[in-house]
DNA sequence: TCTCTGCTCAC
DNA sequence: CAAGTGAGCAGAGAC
């Protein structure tokens, strides 16, 4: 471990102990209280020092790179401005979503019944935009600007500007106490929200960079980790026999709820499957999903309705979930994790509805966060028991990097698949995919 | 300078 | 009414 700087080392061991602090002050209190020390003795606060130490390993960033794509964005930008301005009539600032709504919807009249936002201004966010891609030439072009300028100002030109001058890292801050489910959180930069959507911001990935020649990344992903968690806490039949079956949970999805044998599933139909199980672990509605979707509200009713038929423990599990907020106060994780939701029984049905989401929410993406919590902890100490050179630099919820040395690889392979595969045994299969590559993106 | 709003990036 | 968890950017307005 000795390449990264001594002074490094210290001064992140020096925040240890603020953030050490900052846990007794923020967490222990509230987790006494809840009677889940356990929690805190035996995850978070291990977990102090796997994160200072991976803040103080950093990231390297090909800095050449993001600034010449920079560069590249600026004359796109410029072009697509003129364009903007030409289909206006009038120059105006597009980054002004007040003056963007007037020139869209006043001056140019796009829609009729534009929406207007809680303000009172023209909603322009970019689902608003998607509807209105057909009625004028403009609408594309506000959505590659908004596109173009996003990537360029969040990452492009923010990256190369937090590089460390001591050593030519990146050091992003992990918080342990901000977030309701359990999660960690990233500032300074996110590093948990570089882009992967489109083609365009995935190239940002490209500029993530092993920190010598000596190494490779090495990226680590828990597959379908949510789905698994409700399979577990279901136990769902249906759900059970799919995941220890290996198949393809979405396919698999679309097979019973479209009626069709897994082979002949389509791509729409497990496209379809696929927001619907993202949708179950958010607590979604019959509306949302048809909004999703694009489907009329009762065809989309009919999808939930097969679904919670095929997978009626789930349904159950949904309902119970509710009912054990309502009477205790909370929703809990695996490990006793708690969300307090004081609005579970409020009068306001819109209130409750939100707190009825998070009842079904919070256990699922919380015990994810449990599990990858504990696999980080039990790998940092491999690490440090076998005096490795790999170093863990990046936590994203369900994916954990490494700069892994070349002479290490498989060791390090094996350590990390075994650690996080067996951080919190499920009553369905945990899977882990990896890859390597010489940047992030060539590591998916 | 600070705070809020609207928007958009990730899982 | 109507899909969960975050962070950061630019604009806009209060002070």
């Amino acid at each position: 471990m000795r390449e990264v700087p001594i002074e490094l080392v210290k001064e992140y061991a020096a925040e240890d102990a603020d953030i050490t602090l900052q846990l007794y002050e923020k967490l222990l209190p509230l987790l006494k209280e809840n009677g889940v020390e356990k929690l805190f003795y035996e995850i978070e606060m291990p977990l102090v020092p796997v994160l200072s130490r991976m803040e103080a390993n950093g990231v390297k960033i090909d800095t050449q790179n993001l600034q010449q794509i920079s560069e590249e964005f600026g004359r796109e930008i410029h072009k697509v401005e003129e364009e903007i301005y030409t289909l206006a009539g009038m120059p105006f600032n597009i980054a002004s979503p007040k003056q963007l709504g007037e020139i869209l919807f006043e001056r140019l009249k796009i829609d009729e019944k534009a929406k207007k936002t809680k303000t009172g201004q023209y909603a322009t966010g970019e689902e608003v935009l998607q509807k209105l891609l057909h009625k004028h030439a403009i609408v594309q072009k506000i959505l590659d600007y908004r596109s173009l300028t996003k990537l360029k100002s969040t990452y492009l030109d923010a990256l190369p500007a937090l590089v460390n001058p001591k050593d030519g890292l990146i050091h992003t801050s992990y918080n342990q106490a901000v977030t309701a489910t359990g999660r960690l959180s990233s500032n300074n930069p996110n590093l948990q929200n570089i882009p992967v959507r489109t083609a365009q911001g995935r190239e940002i990935r490209r500029a993530f960079v092993p920190r010598g020649e000596a190494y490779t990344l090495l990226a680590a992903d828990y597959s379908q980790i949510e789905l698994r968690i409700i399979a577990h806490l279901s136990q769902d039949p249906a759900m059970v026999a799919d995941f220890n079956l290996g198949h393809d949970i979405h396919a698999a999805t679309a097979a019973k709820v479209f009626h069709v044998p897994m082979e002949q599933v389509t791509k729409e139909q497990r496209s379809r499957a696929k927001a619907v199980n993202f949708g179950i672990i958010y607590g979604m509605s019959a509306f949302g999903l048809a909004e999703r979707m694009e489907l009329s509200r009762s065809e989309a009713a009919d999808i939930i309705k097969k679904y919670f038929e095929e997978y009626a423990g789930i349904k159950e599990y949904m309902n119970r979930s509710i009912a054990l907020a309502k009477d205790r106060g909370y929703a809990e994780t695996i490990l006793g994790r708690r969300r307090y939701l004081r609005d579970i029984n409020s009068s306001n049905s819109v209130v409750r509805g939100f707190a009825e989401r998070n009842a079904i929410n919070a256990p699922i993406q919380g015990s994810s966060a449990d599990m990858i919590k504990i696999a980080m902890i039990s790998i940092h100490e491999e690490l440090q028991r076998l005096n490795m050179q790999s170093k863990m630099i990046l936590q994203v919820h369900d994916e954990l990097v490494f700069d892994a040395h070349l002479d290490e690889l498989d060791e390090l392979k094996s350590i990390v698949e075994n650690k996080m595969v067996n951080a919190l045994p499920l009553s369905v299969p945990v899977v882990v995919e990896m890859n390597t590559g010489a940047n992030w993106l060539e590591a998916h």
